[in-house]
RNA sequence: GGGCCCGUGGUCUAGCCGGUUAUGACAUCGCCUUUACACGGCGGGGGUCAUGAGUUCGAAUCUCAUCGGGCCCA
């Protein structure tokens, strides 16, 4: 077989991808004889571009899939598709030159679908560029019916059990998007503000939202608050509008902020909410579902909130009111897709009712990797005040399944054999309890996390014909959605089966550009994947993302890391190539049955083994733990340093030469670490994995088993003496280094004084005759210093310990020399006399040569003496 | 204001339930074309492990404080 010299991606991973029978991922859901694992993968916004974030994700959860798999595992890497959303709504809006409210609501759902079916193939394409082992026969789309149907049985089991609500409740309110969004969705930024100084009946109060003075309630000061105290129970007039309100008092008052008086208007924020409920104020709604100003604000009716705010305090001024204003730094909450600041309006909403206990005790069953971020969950079911609104006002989205009774008011819920539904056009099946067939459809759509926080369910089989298998075994996500999907997918799954959703969650942190700052396309930092494949690989790509970080941590892209990634396969390539070079004609078969002959081998061979065997261990104990930049490190350490670096420079006279027994050796020794490394590599480098399995095995690597740990090739003596025989190849290549000698130039002989049974790679390597020598050479080992063994005095003498480094400083080296071969130290610690065991001290020793003209390499201890 | 994470040679990073000379990559410098690889090999330089205090025989590692960075939330 002839390997080319140079490893080419771009023509080995197309060939790969376009040849590989993606069958051989399926899960197969009739198999019990294997233990599942279930991943339940994110499903992506279909935006069209599957980014450098997503693909750090999916490397992750792909290196996973493959290891469980070549385990053993009944896997499933599902794909699904988040595809309902406002972002979507907006990319239509754009394309077409339409808005929402110009076209029928059907078509402009088609609209939507039809951008959505184009975006969900380009990503798709850059997937399988990426090598990922998706099992695409367990594929979902959010909007398909099949699965929309789905999230409305959900709702209307959720519903029977009581769990669900429709209510006129403050809700968080986009005036931009026009639609409720829950808490979640809200995010804060600091924005400095005016606090506007009024007088307000007998009082003066600081406001930032003067525009809300209309849908203003009462006035708070706190009980204990003496300057206001006297006020409480009285009323005042609000300014410009001249309606009477009460003033409350309220521990929550902050007499040090402002005035120490502050207005209750419903709503200008959370925190008036709440008292709003608790001192049961009326409600007096200023803002519409529009963001402009309602009847109830008089003359400023119909103006937006800016504008409403801007006359306001122009009419406050004039009238004497407004007497200071004062800049003040404030979070502003905004809705999260657009920016805008979003309002709080009292909305008749469907709500889910939020049980944080069940969700704490959930997440308590759940490992959490890494550990920490399971504390973010917890701090947010600790501070949840209001349920889960989930209805929205957009399009775009699961319908929900509701009517309302034209004649009666009441409620009909869809029944779940009536589902997939769409009551805006459909009628429902039956009549109402009060006889009449007219309804009125509810036209709200649900929340989007309303279908993605059923993946769990869904990809373990939730109302189909197979076996549930929930708990699924793993979710793999961001730690900027624990909140939200995280935390509603727990809450959904307790919900609706009583179990947990996952065994383990595995948080991925984010992607940074080459700055340290987050990628965006403002800061001109980003990256995409197709960019890095085409330019080195995917191999390299997925490298990169195994070794950038431990899972959780942010990971910084680094185009060099991806060089060095890209150099890592040169080197293996090397490896593989100079490996087969030498096993064209051989028979792995005859070791296959019967097994190594390990009486055959070399010490370099067994030491090499006894290192790959480890290796083995470790990484598989490093996949375990879901440390995949443990992994790829020792694979990597292993294959440059151990194998290439050393051992095949420690053989090539082996190979090279005549003895067809040394040779043998040297090539099962190669045979079966390239067979452990394609396998090791293949969940990380899956491209190159398998061509480098196509040279050496029958069929794809990815259908392999994972290498096991031999235990008898693992073997301490041997690993000593191969690594003596390393350091004695490596030190006679420096000596020759440093003395300007070419590295296969003879030296006249080499004297090894030490025990060493094969002395055949140190000829080979060193392309010298080399003498072991039984017992001292003719120089002199001067003790020079005794060093003290802190890792065993430390512990056994305790506070004792530092006199005893002080009084070996003071000893005789020679002395504790001599002593040692005795088996016993003998040191005098504050005038007491203390025993020591030998391994308490390293003796350093100087080598004295006696008038010869050699030099002396001392190696680990043992001289080795070069005659030139 | 609260919570979480982090601060290690020029850059990034490992180590962090205390104990040899603090790991590796990239960069840098010197030497070497040796029959797998110059996308290579060998070697060198470069670190008060953010700062200060404490616990301890012993601290990068544990505790506290300070400073700095990031994230989540109010």
């Amino acid at each position: 077989m002839t390997v080319p010299k140079e490893y080419d991606p771009h023509i080995i991973e197309p060939k790969w991808r376009d040849s590989w029978n993606m069958s051989m991922y399926h899960f197969d859901w009739k198999d019990k004889s294997r233990p599942q694992f279930i991943i339940d993968t994110p499903p992506p916004y279909p935006t069209g571009n599957f980014h450098i974030g997503n693909s750090l994700n999916w490397c992750y959860i792909d290196f996973v899939a493959r290891y469980k798999r070549m385990c053993g595992y009944n896997v499933m890497f599902p794909q699904g598709w988040d595809c309902h959303g406002l972002p979507t709504e907006v990319k239509v809006e754009e394309t077409y030159g339409i808005t929402k409210n110009e076209v029928p609501r059907e078509e402009f759902r088609r609209m939507c679908r039809e951008l959505t079916i184009g975006n969900i193939e380009k990503m798709r394409s850059t997937m399988l560029n990426l090598g990922f082992s998706t099992d695409w026969s367990n594929e979902f789309v959010t909007m398909e019916p099949e699965y929309y149907s789905k999230t409305q049985r959900s709702f209307r089991k959720m519903y029977d059990m009581g769990r669900l609500y429709q209510s006129e409740h403050p809700v968080n309110w986009c005036p931009r998007c026009e639609t409720a969004i829950a808490f979640a969705e809200v995010e804060y930024d600091s924005r400095e503000t005016m606090l506007n100084y009024l007088h307000f009946g007998d009082l003066e109060i600081a406001t930032t939202r003067p525009e809300l003075l209309a849908a203003c309630v009462a006035v708070a000061i706190n009980p204990e608050d003496e300057r206001y105290c006297a006020y409480v129970g009285s009323t005042v007039k609000v300014p410009l509008f001249g309606h009477e309100v009460k003033v409350i008092g309220d521990m929550a008052v902050d007499p040090g902020f402002g005035t120490g008086v502050v207005m209750i208007c419903t709503f200008g924020d959370k925190q008036d909410v709440r008292w709003w409920v608790e001192h049961g104020l009326p409600l007096r709604k200023a803002i519409d579902k529009n963001g402009l100003m309602t009847e109830i604000a008089g003359k400023y009716a119909g103006m937006t909130i800016p504008d409403c705010k801007r006359a306001i305090v122009e009419d406050l001024k004039k009238e004497g009111y407004l007497f200071e204003q004062k800049p003040l730094d404030q979070n502003v909450g905004m809705c999260w897709r657009c920016d805008t600041p979003i309002e709080i309006l009292s909305e008749r909403q469907w709500f889910i009712k939020i049980d944080t206990d069940e969700v704490s005790k959930a997440s308590n069953e759940i490992k959490w990797l890494p550990e920490y971020m399971k504390v973010r969950l917890d701090n947010w079911t600790g501070t949840m005040e209001w349920d889960w609104c989930i209805s929205r006002q957009r399009l775009f989205a699961t319908p929900i399944p509701v009517w309302y009774c034209k004649h009666c008011g009441e409620v009909m819920v869809a029944k779940e054999d009536w589902m997939p539904v769409d009551p805006t056009q459909q009628e429902p099946p039956q009549t109402c309890k009060c006889g009449s067939s007219e309804f009125e459809a509810e036209e709200d759509v649900l929340d989007t996390w309303m279908d993605s926080s059923i993946t769990a369910l869904h990809v373990s089989g939730w109302l189909t014909d197979h076996e549930m298998r929930l708990p699924t075994q793993l979710r793999p996500q961001g730690h900027d959605i624990i909140r939200t999907w995280a935390f509603y997918t727990i809450l959904r799954s307790m919900a609706i089966q009583g179990k947990r959703p996952w065994d383990a969650i595995l948080v991925n942190g984010m992607v940074l550009g080459q700055d340290g700052h987050k990628m965006s396309k403002s800061l001109g930092n980003v990256i995409s994947p197709e960019e890095v494949i085409k330019d080195y690989s995917a191999d390299a790509f997925r490298q990169w993302a195994a070794i950038g970080g431990s899972p959780g941590s942010d990971v910084m892209f680094r185009w060099k890391d991806v060089v060095s990634a890209s150099r890592f396969f040169a080197k293996m390539w090397s490896i593989y190539r100079f490996s087969m070079s030498h096993l064209e004609d051989y028979e792995h078969d005859d070791y296959k049955h019967s097994g190594p002959d390990i009486s055959g081998l070399k010490i370099v061979d067994r030491w090499l083994l006894s290192n790959l065997n480890r290796l083995i261990g470790s990484v598989t104990m490093s996949m375990d733990n879901y440390q995949f930049d443990e992994a790829f490190k020792a694979i990597r350490g292993f294959t440059w340093d151990i194998l290439a670096d050393n051992y095949i420079e420690l053989v090539k006279s082996r190979l090279y030469g005549e003895d067809e027994a040394g040779k043998n050796a040297a090539r099962y020794t190669l045979y079966v670490t390239i067979d452990a490394l394609s396998r090791l590599l293949a969940p990380f480098a899956p491209f190159f994995a398998e061509e480098m399995f196509s040279g050496i095995g029958n069929g794809s690597v990815h259908v392999q088993s994972w290498p096991k740990v031999n235990g008898s090739m693992i073997d301490a003596d041997a690993e000593a003496s191969g690594e003596f025989i390393k350091d004695v190849a490596g030190s006679v290549r420096r000596y020759k280094s440093d003395h300007g000698m070419a590295l296969n130039a003879p030296l006249e002989k080499i004297e090894i004084y030490g025990t060493l049974d094969d002395i055949t790679d140190v000829l080979g390597a060193t392309n010298s005759p080399v003498e072991i020598i039984a017992g001292e050479p003719d120089f002199e080992h001067v003790p020079v210093s005794v060093k003290p063994n802190m890792g065993v005095i430390g512990p056994k003498f305790r506070g004792q310990a530092k006199a005893i480094i002080n009084a070996l400083a003071e000893e005789n080296p020679k002395k504790i020399a001599d002593e040692i071969v005795n088996g016993r130290i003998t040191v005098s610690v504050n005038g007491d006399m203390l025993e020591l065991d030998p391994d308490c001290v390293e003796v350093e020793k100087e080598v004295v040569s006696a008038g010869r003209a050699v030099d002396v390499l001392d190696i680990n201890g043992i001289p080795v003496v070069i005659v030139r």
